[in-house]
DNA sequence: TTGTAAGCGTTATCAA
DNA sequence: TTGATAACGCTTACAA
């Protein structure tokens, strides 16, 4: 019932050409071993026709797809927009097509989307987590093939990883609010994700070394700016002489220092705010806000780099890249 | 060379379990066809072997991949995740994958990415922009699947279409106003893709209904916090007078928002200030900021069920869909 | 309840 | 310089 037309394929060029359909193939790879003028009849067919090849059989006969996975935890996050145009700069000229999935800090959409990649056969996959579920391990296992885990420094990562110390990023950050006298740094957090736990360890251990007290205001709720206003009112309420913010991020710790200066605070007289990852909106605010700059557009690239050659058959030298990071002082300690 | 072991394929099972592929294949579709022993056995070999099964045979065989090709204009804007959640609400209860694709708000990468999605056997596609190159236009005129353009409401869509009217949104911010008073009101424009232009065109038609001069101050640069800061010098610079600004998007209106009130500007007695899309960092903001709300994730939902519709083979009843718009006034006026 | 054979679009291999 | 054939993993149609 369905008479829906097929797209063309490389037998109608052929007919059309008048040739064998081997001869179209032997063209798209190696023209130079084709007589010029079949070459130029084919040309013009496939324009007439507007052929488009199939990567199909390709991923049939010889279970390659020129493609690689990348799953990324949300769609607008900034942070991994630059990451994934870091990775489009190795992988688009080494000729590898890029299929997105987004997972929503979720380990079981993880799973599912990684089921979905695989059964189209792709050559190698990028994360951005390193915990995993049992079953994401076992299908990678039997896959078989490269993977990078990207951000973080897993002790023990499933291939390869590429990232920083989040925990060390925090440590330096909190300090350096320590150092400037605060005394009751309260830790924004907002969607528990690994990343937002590790900070929490750094944020601890600053504290305790200092001997000061650790204060968290946590919520699983997604950051937005509104978040940070109320995550600021929830340490005011639960830390009244509360004097530092550390966020687990830029947008929270924008929406505190907007909210804390519509109550008439000065920052960073009566309180300090720092975020993580130095996004545009804290160059925006005025005094500029303190973050944690992460490499992640390098990131991107060196986990494309190292995948590709994985892919190719390169043995790696170390299995995890450490990144580093670099402190933004702003205006806001 | 490549003795790298392939995954395991359903001859595999079927070995193990000691039983034709047949049967194999039999299960995973109706199990009940399949005796209860048999089926135990399947289950517990498909488990050992993590079997993944691929969609790829059933690509060459049937042309259908049970895939939708989506492409975003970037991977960091909260607008088009809000599409995306809107779709996956409606392709993922009725099993289809979703293969995203970014193209930078550039029509020769959106070709290419749709050339991409078309050699995966894409069942339909859902597109982002209404402006195609011609390659564009023939690749999918012979791929021959159904297609929705989101967000705009074209005159002729390739297929089928679902937005709203961006010069009538734009038309009726500016008349707020101008209805306030408001007579040196500037238009500021970042990343000329066509909304970019469409808001012009609604901004052109208020002011000069009203017989005021339409000033505008442009750049192909992408929207950030800082650039909305620039704008508003460039806008100052050249409309000394100015007392309005209607901004292109929410991210520039907030940057010259907050980049006015660094100067001393009261807002919105010495400036009114609007944006688009009614993100929420213009609640965050003191005043919140006016801006056009877009329903942009039931653009997605209905752009989804449309797309599905028509790969099942039902008839459109309407071309365009228009989900219109409304204004958020705020404080900014 | 289970099995056999053919075919989807392309390329590697071998032959002409 | 070009062509014939087999193979990739799975499903459909048919047979047992």
């Amino acid at each position: 019932m369905n008479d829906k037309p097929r797209r063309p394929s490389m037998q109608d060029v052929a007919d059309r050409v008048g040739t064998s359909k081997m001869t179209i193939s032997r063209y798209l790879r190696s023209p130079e071993l084709v007589a010029p003028a079949t070459a130029a009849r084919i040309t013009q067919v496939m324009a007439e026709l507007g052929y488009i090849p199939s990567r199909v059989p390709e991923m049939l006969a010889n279970d390659r797809s020129r493609a690689i996975g990348v799953l990324l935890p949300s769609m607008s996050n900034q942070v991994f927009s630059a990451v994934a145009q870091g990775i489009e700069e190795i992988t688009f000229p080494a000729g590898y097509h890029i299929l997105y999935g987004h997972y929503g800090y979720d380990m079981l959409r993880e799973e599912q989307q990684i089921e979905q990649l695989l059964s189209f056969h792709i050559d190698g996959l990028l994360l951005s987590e390193s915990q995993h579920t049992e079953r994401t391990l076992k299908m990678l296992e039997v896959a078989n093939i490269p993977v990078v885990e990207m951000m973080e420094l897993p002790a023990r990562p499933i291939d390869q990883a590429v990232g920083l110390d989040h925990a060390a990023a925090a440590y330096a950050m909190v300090e350096a609010m320590i150092a400037r006298g605060r005394r009751h740094i309260v830790y924004l957090a907002a969607r528990l994700d690994y990343r937002t736990q590790l900070r929490e360890q750094g944020y601890r251990q600053a504290m305790t070394q200092a001997n000061l007290p650790c204060q968290i205001v946590q919520t699983n709720a997604s950051s937005t700016f509104s978040l940070g206003a109320q995550l600021l009112t929830q340490a005011q309420r639960g830390v009244p002489e509360v004097d530092g913010l550390f966020c687990t991020n830029d947008d929270i710790a924008a929406g505190a220092l907007l909210a804390a200066q519509a109550q008439g605070l000065q920052i960073p007289r009566d309180l300090s705010i720092a975020g993580v990852n130095h996004l545009d909106i804290g160059l925006a605010l005025q005094p500029q806000l303190a973050s944690i700059m992460t490499p992640r557009h390098e990131i991107g690239r060196q986990s494309a780099q190292r995948l590709i050659a994985r892919i190719n058959g390169e043995q790696i030298d170390q299995a995890v890249l450490d990144l580093g990071f670099e402190l933004f002082l702003g205006g806001s300690l």
